[in-house]
DNA sequence: AAGTAAAACAACCGCCTTATG
DNA sequence: GCATAAGGCGGTTGTTTTACT
């Protein structure tokens, strides 16, 4: 791609290398417009050096304080989507993709909470693919999901970003039995722990018929995306796949679903405490990310490796992540060698074709053919193991064993709470022994190390990490003394998904779960606790 | 080899929530 | 309580690359 020739702070009209005009900002003359479309290799070396020197947040100062010439929001975009340390570049691999189809089943359109799930993804990557997959399936006429692949109603939005949702439709999923649904509201399978859907026989999953469901929502299908204007193509595209349908016996009238591990490092906002520096607290999700995620070779990180090996993000298999930044910060690219490390390599497997071209320095080219390429080319090993058994369908459906099990991690819940709170405090004790190191992170000291290690420790023994979301928030919405969000902004660190640039909010998955679980058990919520039990007697049956 | 469609990718926009004064 | 700024999210659009004919 020629490059752009506008230096970064260049005036006047500004143009892409194609001659397209690059639009502004629309500034108030005699200020200078701020530059739009792609972001050159000096662009993005100027941002890292700023992330570097005052961190994450704080975006529109950038601009101010730095000379680069784009505003906040393009800033932050850019920082999130591609110059952040722990990206993940490259195809989806198919368990990713699998992942993305059951998050999508249960969430909808909300891509950064997909992508929060997804380590070192974004959700601009996974709209993306999203909507390429929609395309072509819809193209090919092929059903949206898999047959494997239930959908479960999406949440009830949380009180954010309500306005444009676009829910799947549910298909070839019936009430589960004893589910009474009120008339006129939402066929809403159950959405605890774990899901066990009825499915109708053989017949029905391959005549493509989608079984009658109970009155939904007047909400969209994917398909109903913008792409595909035309309502009338939706319904003749089924959601499932029968085809592949590879894990769903149609002789099986049941499975139970499992919800996913939930995301104990949902990416928090710390506006509270971020300080004149723009740095976040060293316990902050930012500073932890930094300085367990972004890790060279010749800077090993305990704590990141024990931290994931203690199952303590929402992939534990996604444990050996390592990443080596594509870029230096003084301004050179080192020869960075093939990594040698004996876990999967990418190799080309993963890369499009389009970003095995040699890097060259050139800090006026789009900068997005340079740090992918350094990035997927030569730095990212990982190891390519996603865990997609919490999808695999499985005939229990028992809810005894369901009950026992919630009582148990309710137990654990408990148990492990007044430890958490010793622990946080030995966090915060050691906030002032921690150092920057040059690449602007946090580096914890051994003994910090140590701490983190001890309350992940804690809290896996605890079960937190098999915690379902679900039964956690439900948790904290019961027992309002002790929030189990402070566990998530606390115990996760954050290595899961660090700098996303989505942030879902655990205030807001509260709000969501907090409704969700209202809606499923109203009589659960009560504040006298020694009622919840035999209040499960009147849950409907699941199964 | 050229043309075209599809896919992949990047970036922006508008709206919203949250934090702050 | 209100206004404003900052940040986040989802939708959308435009460009480039790839695959196919």
């Amino acid at each position: 791609m020629a490059h752009n020739g506008n230096g970064v702070n260049g005036g006047g009209a500004v143009h892409s290398s194609e001659g397209r005009p690059l639009e502004t900002s629309g500034a108030l003359e005699g200020t200078k417009a701020l530059k739009k479309g792609p972001w050159t290799a000096a662009e993005d070396q100027i941002l890292m050096e700023y992330v570097r020197k005052h961190g994450e947040g704080n975006w529109n100062s950038v601009q101010r304080n730095s000379g680069l010439n784009r505003c906040g929001k393009s800033c932050r975009l850019r920082w999130a989507n591609h110059l952040r340390p722990n990206l993940r570049k490259g195809a989806f691999t198919p368990e990713e993709e699998r992942l993305i189809l059951e998050l999508h089943a249960k969430y909808g359109n909300k891509w950064a909470r997909m992508a929060s799930q997804l380590p070192g993804r974004t959700d601009n990557e996974i709209k993306n693919y999203w909507n390429t997959r929609v395309k072509r399936r819809q193209r090919q006429g092929l059903p949206l999901y898999p047959l494997d692949i239930k959908q479960a109603q999406p949440q009830q939005q949380s009180h954010s970003h309500s306005r444009s949702l676009s829910y799947p439709q549910p298909t070839s999923l019936t009430i589960p039995t004893g589910l009474t649904q009120p008339a006129g509201t939402t066929a809403m399978p159950p959405t605890g722990p774990t899901f066990c859907f009825q499915f109708q026989t053989s017949s029905s999953s391959q005549s493509h018929e989608p079984p009658p469901i109970a009155p939904t929502p007047p909400h969209h299908s994917p398909l109903s995306s913008p792409h595909h204007p035309k309502s009338g193509h939706n319904h003749s595209l089924p959601l499932f796949d029968p085809a592949t349908a590879s894990s769903f016996s149609a002789s099986a009238p049941s499975f139970t679903f499992h919800r996913p591990t939930p995301t104990l490092g949902a990416p928090l906002r710390y506006k509270r405490y971020r300080d004149s520096f723009g740095f976040s607290p060293p316990d902050s999700p930012t500073t932890q990310r930094n300085s367990s995620i972004l890790r060279t070779s010749s800077m090993p990180d305990i704590g990141s490796n024990q931290q994931f090996a203690a199952g303590n993000i929402s992939m534990p298999d996604m444990a050996s992540f390592h990443f080596q930044p594509p870029w230096n910060f003084n301004g050179y690219l080192p020869p960075l060698p093939r990594s040698t490390s004996t876990q999967f390599d990418f190799g080309d497997s993963l890369l499009s074709p389009r970003t095995r071209s040699l890097y060259s320095v050139n800090s006026e080219l789009p900068s997005s053919q340079v740090s992918q390429t350094q990035s997927q080319s030569d730095q990212i090993t990982i190891d390519n193991k996603v865990d997609v058994a919490a999808a695999t369908p499985e005939t229990h459906c028992n809810n005894n064993g369901f009950l026992e099990e919630l009582l148990q991690e309710v137990e654990a819940l408990a148990s492990v709470a007044n430890t958490r709170k010793a622990a946080i405090g030995q966090l915060r004790s050691l906030e002032d022994k921690q150092v920057l190191d040059g690449y602007g992170r946090w580096l914890a000291t051994s003994s910090t190390d140590t701490s983190l290690l001890e309350v992940k420790s804690v809290h896996d023994h605890g079960h937190m990490n098999s915690m379902p979301e679900d039964l956690s928030k439900m948790f904290s919405f019961i027992s309002s003394t002790e929030p189990v969000s402070d566990w998530y902004s606390t115990d996760s660190g954050e290595p899961s998904n660090g700098g996303q640039s989505s942030g879902v909010t655990e205030a807001s998955l509260e709000f969501d779960m907090q409704k969700h679980m209202a809606s499923l058990f109203p009589a659960i919520v009560s504040t006298d606790h020694d009622r919840v039990p035999n209040n499960w007697d009147n849950l409907p049956g699941i199964c």
